[in-house]
DNA sequence: CTGTTAGCGCATTCAG
DNA sequence: CTGAATGCGCTAACAG
């Protein structure tokens, strides 16, 4: 049921060669003009094909990557993998994908499979490195590079997300903000939950008394921020940051039913630079990531691991502000109307 | 460099039995109590992984499935690549993706690629089945399974666009509406390009000879509908329809910025049931597709083809109308004022 | 430049 | 139930 008869014999014989001039030919050359010739002729009369798992057999390399995901139908997870395509696919490698449903076991799980699979190496978006990441580093001997979090240990290409975090407060503080709800996700999520957060309290707050950031710990979903919106409004903000674009839309669309007038009446912002946020209204201000540029950086470093290159250290993982039009400057007289409109 | 030199005949010697025993331990059982222990116990002390290709050089399955996708950052992939997980998964297969641009070249390269490979079969969401893609089969003798394209000669699995059309179409005229724009993308893309709005335009107008919908091309991405939407207006519609979600997401931009009122002046409506359009103002109304599900069907129907049982002919793929807020009930008389408020 | 010789690690007859 | 023997199809020394 679906067989490739003709093999690298096959044709030798055919070709009047033996199979080791033939196995030359397809990889690296080494072979007179004229047998080439023949021996292309009778392989494009046969369609053969080269058999990839005994060809893998031999050489233990499967011109194959790993790749575990969190989750794959999100925006920065497809443009990370976009990015990874970008540089995996010119060089002959190939991407099989495992999803880890944003569970630390199933991460785990993933990534022992794939090792068995016999692939090259692997790309992992992970949600938390364990230290159990690291003591399987020990037992699996290709390459495991890491994106999204970070470990000391282990080998790690991720943006700064304290630093845009501290980028963002930076800029509500200039703006004349001085309280804030920060929308945020579990701490198990080290970069979004805690990293991020932290850039952003600590800049908010740096070197003033009276500026105050509270903490509302939502969900990734429009849903879960969109239902948790009402609590953040409790607080009396003058601007609500969530932790991600998608936190933020959801924001946005309560405080629209609830006809709260963004940012007239309360700012909003967020991180991520997704597409959607510059059609929305009004358009979302954020900390934009260039997942696919990560993508990039994460697939090439692989391949330089793979090949003995020596690995770029510690690329600077750009990231950028985005101002557009959901926040507003207030004076300080301002902030105790906006406050009460936003109880409405 | 990486390497796992336990293999069968390794734990064969120190559970003192034989490579055979080994063997048969791993695959179907038959081996006694007592064997079967000591081999457990070694293997799980050795942490010895069978290897892959050398196991698929023997066996010729792989439980590899191949997926060829137009591109990989986009919200309906995602769905669909979800969907096929959530089946795949449980039954041991793993997906090995390829990309192909939305380039009928590519996405044939890749079918060759993949199949090589020695993937069990191939599941591709087609940019459009050409007669190549039909002759490829003739050679390639694994399953190959369509998404997203329709050819009467493939194996296909997809929604009925033109059903779908129709579903709005027959709304909007219902709605009282008479001139439609219809923002579509180019015939290449025969499900969305042609199919859907066939339907669109053959329910609206349908019994009446009063409407009219009018066609203008443009891409996929919100900034293509966002720049032709100016033309759209041109036409004085009533209701301007996106063959995609994204394609209305980006004309309701352009209208927010011309303070075109939706639904009041203008309706807008859409195809896809992308999240974002529930979130966005006014909330867009759409025929969804329910992608996740389309990918569970085709890859429990790929199982089927592999595991040659019978298969399931011309599963029912679902499609529902999802009424928001972005399309309103017009009188004939309203008709003339919108138009001209839509000139703006 | 080319053919010969050995396996890669495992699954599978085939006799026990 | 089990072990010995035999390739799967290909690559990689090794002597020509």
């Amino acid at each position: 049921m679906g067989d490739n008869k003709v093999t690298i014999q096959d044709i030798a014989d055919r070709a009047g060669v033996s199979k080791s001039t033939v196995s030359r030919y397809l990889n690296r050359g080494y072979v007179s003009a004229e047998k080439a010739e023949r021996i292309r002729a009778v392989i494009d009369e046969t369609g053969f094909q080269s058999n990839f798992f005994a060809s893998r057999l031999k050489t233990k390399r499967s011109k194959l990557i790993g790749l575990v995901l969190p989750r794959i139908d999100s925006v920065s997870v497809g443009k990370l993998l976009a990015g990874i395509g970008y540089i995996l696919e010119p060089e002959g490698y190939q991407a099989i994908m495992l999803v880890s449903q944003l569970d630390v076991e199933k991460e785990l799980g993933n990534i022992i499979s794939l090792h068995q699979q016999g692939v090259d190496g692997i790309i992992i978006n992970s949600v938390g490195i364990t230290e159990r990441h690291i003591a399987l580093q020990k037992d699996i001997h290709i390459p495991m590079l890491y994106t999204g979090q970070y470990h000391p240990e282990a080998n790690c290409l991720k943006v700064d997300d304290e630093a845009a975090g501290r980028m963002m407060g930076a800029y509500l503080k200039q703006m004349g903000h001085e309280r804030a709800v920060f929308a945020g996700v579990t701490k198990t999520d080290v970069a979004v939950g805690v990293e991020r957060r932290k850039g952003f309290t600590d800049a908010f707050l740096e070197g003033r008394s009276g500026a105050r950031v509270d903490f509302i710990e939502t969900g990734f979903g429009f849903l879960n921020a969109y239902n948790l919106a009402g609590d953040m409004l409790r607080l009396k903000p003058t601007v609500i940051v969530g932790a991600t674009d998608n936190i933020s839309l959801g924001i946005l669309r309560y405080l629209h039913e609830r006809e709260i007038k963004v940012p007239e009446e309360l700012s909003v912002a967020g991180f991520g630079g997704y597409d959607v946020g510059a059609v929305v209204y009004p358009a979302l201000t954020t900390v934009a990531f260039n997942f696919e540029l990560v993508g990039m950086n994460v697939a090439q470093r692989m391949l330089d691991f793979i090949d003995g290159r020596p690995v770029a250290e510690d690329v600077e993982l750009p990231f950028f502000f985005v101002e557009r039009e959901s926040v507003r400057r207030v004076g300080s007289q301002d902030v105790v109307r906006q406050s009460f409109a936003g109880m409405a």
